[in-house]
DNA sequence: ATAAGATATGTCATTATTGATATATAGTCA
DNA sequence: TGACTATATATCAATAATGACATATCTTAT
């Protein structure tokens, strides 16, 4: 947005600044959660590939089975490091990574 | 590896599964501290191409200048969680992270 | 139907990550 | 030089993520 309008708008009693930032974390927090959901899908997908129960996953990644399935669930408390050092404990490359990011 | 050839590794006494481990477990650690330091690497380009401070930047993550500086300098003790984020924040597209990543 | 195995969900103590703070170390300009 | 701004590093209390556990629900074979 051109600054020019910006002044407009904020002429005319626009709270500019905070509905940007309230979209800008929107839009932010809209992402980390299909990046979050697109790397749970992977887990699974990979899991599966690879004929391992969540229980035999958890027992590699050194976690619980309850974990393994809160990850692939994308669950709120299961952070993208956990998912990416799990992906990578199956043996995903950064390739892989990087398509599952695009 | 093929598993015959395991087999008669194993049969001379290799403990192959902990071999194995050992293995994975240092490829899975270099790949995730790789990754972290392209994160780190990108997020400082980002902020420098945007003219912002370090000061700045963790005044927009709701954050503070020593973590951003911990951020760009890999520190152990950020996950890439907050690295991610950060991107995010700054407006890398989930593209643009992909390429991060490969 | 039910037993067995796999997956899901809730809780919680332990551990790791975080923002804040203080302070140190550059780099820059007058 | 010294004031100023940016960045780096150390520490720590508050918060968030984690593994463990209990238990529930779903699947599948008999």
């Amino acid at each position: 947005m051109k600054s020019a309008k910006r002044r407009r708008l904020e002429a005319k009693g626009w709270k500019f600044g905070t509905v940007q930032e309230f979209l800008n974390l929107s839009e932010e927090e809209a992402a980390y959660i299909e990046l979050k959901l697109a790397l749970s899908k992977s887990l699974q997908e990979a899991r599966r590939k690879k004929n391992l129960t969540q229980h035999e996953l958890a027992r590699r990644l050194k976690s619980s089975q309850s974990r393994v399935a809160k990850m692939e669930a994308g669950d709120t408390s299961v952070s993208l490091d956990l998912l990416i050092r799990s992906l990578l404990a199956l043996g995903a490359s950064r390739k892989e990574l990087s398509q599952i990011f695009s």
